[in-house]
DNA sequence: CGAGTTTGACCAGCGC
DNA sequence: GCGCTGGTCAAACTCG
C-alpha cells in the first residue's frame, strides 16, 4: 500500500487569509482582527496603494508559497518514511510473528479455536507512571468482561467488548508490555460497525490545538489530511494594544510570516499533529479498504 | 436501581 | 485422558 499516493499532501495554510491580511494597511492597535477583514479590505479595493506596495505583497505571496510547496514536499518525503518503515515493519512481523508473544492469535491454537479474526490491530500507549489502571482511551466505550493473568506476561490482560453498539463485533485486549509496563499494549479484534462516537459528535473529526503560537485545525476531511493554521487569529485573548507588534509593514509582516513558517518547522507540536492528521487518515483509508 | 467492574468457574483447543 | 492455557461467562459487588 502506497500512502503516499493516496494522502492529498497539499496544505491548507490560509494562505488567503495572509494574503488579505497583508494586503491591508493593519492597525496595529486591532484586537478582532478576523471580524474586520472584510472592511479593511473593502478598503484597499477603494484605495489601490502603491506600485512598490503591490510589488511587495506579490512577492510576499509568491514566498509564501513557496514555503507551502516546501512543508507539501515535506509531508510526501514523510510519507514515504512511513511507507518504507511500515514495509520494514511487515517484512519484520512476517518472519517473526510467530515469536511474538502478543501476537498469539497466529499461533495454531488460537487459529483453530475460532476462525482466524480478520481485522486485528494493535496500539501501544504509554501511561503515566502511577497509573496502574489498564484503559485506553480510544474514544470508544468499552465494558470489561474478563481479566486473566497468561504466562508470558505477569501483568493481568483485561478483556474489552464495545459497549457503544450492542451488535458491535469488536473486542479489545489491553495488557502491559512485558519490557516497559509503562507501555499498554491494545489488541482490537473486528471491526466497528458503527461511527467512532467522537465523529459522529464532529464530522471530519476536526481537533483544534494551538501549534506554539499558532491556533491550529487538524481536519480529516475526505479529500486528504488538512491542516489548517488559522494566521488570522492573535495568540491569545488577552493581548493587548502595547504587547502587540506593528504589523503595518510589508517588512514586519514578511518577518512574521517567516517566524511562523520557521517555528511551524521546528515546533515538534507542529510535527505531532502532522503525524496524527497523517496517521489518521491512513488508519481511516486502511479500514475503508477492508471494507 | 441500573450500569459497569471484579473474580472465580467454566469451556475449548492443544500438547504430551 | 489429563493438564495447561487463553478466552468467556455470570454472580456478586461497587458506584453514582
Amino acid at each position: 500500500m502506497d500512502y503516499s499516493s493516496c494522502v492529498d499532501t497539499s496544505l491548507d495554510l490560509n494562505i488567503s487569509s495572509i494574503r488579505v491580511k497583508s494586503e491591508a494597511p493593519v492597525d496595529a492597535g486591532r484586537s478582532g482582527m478576523a471580524k474586520e477583514l472584510k472592511p479593511t479590505f473593502m478598503d484597499f479595493q477603494t484605495k489601490p496603494s502603491s506600485k512598490e506596495e503591490t510589488g511587495a505583497l506579490v512577492e510576499e505571496l509568491n514566498r509564501v508559497g513557496e514555503e507551502n510547496r516546501k512543508l507539501t514536499e515535506m509531508l510526501t518525503v514523510m510519507c514515504e518514511s512511513y511507507n518504507a518503515l511500515r514495509g520494514q515493519l511487515m517484512d519484520y512481523m512476517s518472519k517473526n510473528g510467530e515469536k511474538d508473544p502478543q501476537l498469539m492469535k497466529n499461533h495454531p491454537r488460537n487459529q483453530g479455536k475460532k476462525s482466524l479474526k480478520d481485522k486485528i490491530s494493535k496500539a501501544y500507549v504509554r501511561t503515566e507512571a502511577g497509573d496502574t489502571s489498564l484503559t485506553v482511551k480510544d474514544g470508544y466505550q468499552w465494558r470489561k468482561y474478563g481479566q486473566k493473568v497468561t504466562r508470558d506476561n505477569p501483568c493481568p490482560r483485561a478483556y474489552f467488548k464495545c459497549s457503544f453498539a450492542p451488535s458491535c463485533p469488536v473486542k479489545k485486549k489491553v495488557q502491559r508490555s512485558i519490557d516497559d509496563q509503562s507501555v499498554l499494549v491494545a489488541t482490537y479484534e473486528g471491526e466497528h460497525n458503527h461511527p467512532h462516537p467522537s465523529m459522529e459528535a464532529t464530522p471530519g473529526s476536526n481537533r483544534s490545538l494551538t501549534l506554539g503560537s499558532v491556533p491550529c485545525t487538524a481536519s480529516l476531511a475526505s479529500s486528504g489530511p488538512t491542516i489548517t493554521l488559522d494566521l488570522t487569529k492573535p495568540k491569545s485573548s488577552n493581548d493587548d494594544k502595547s504587547s502587540k507588534p506593528r504589523t503595518d509593514t510589508p517588512e514586519v509582516q514578511k518577518f512574521l510570516v517567516e517566524q511562523m513558517a520557521s517555528s511551524l518547522t521546528k515546533d515538534p507540536n507542529f510535527t505531532a499533529a502532522l503525524v496524527a492528521a497523517i496517521s489518521g487518515r491512513m488508519f481511516q483509508q486502511n479500514n475503508s479498504e477492508k471494507w
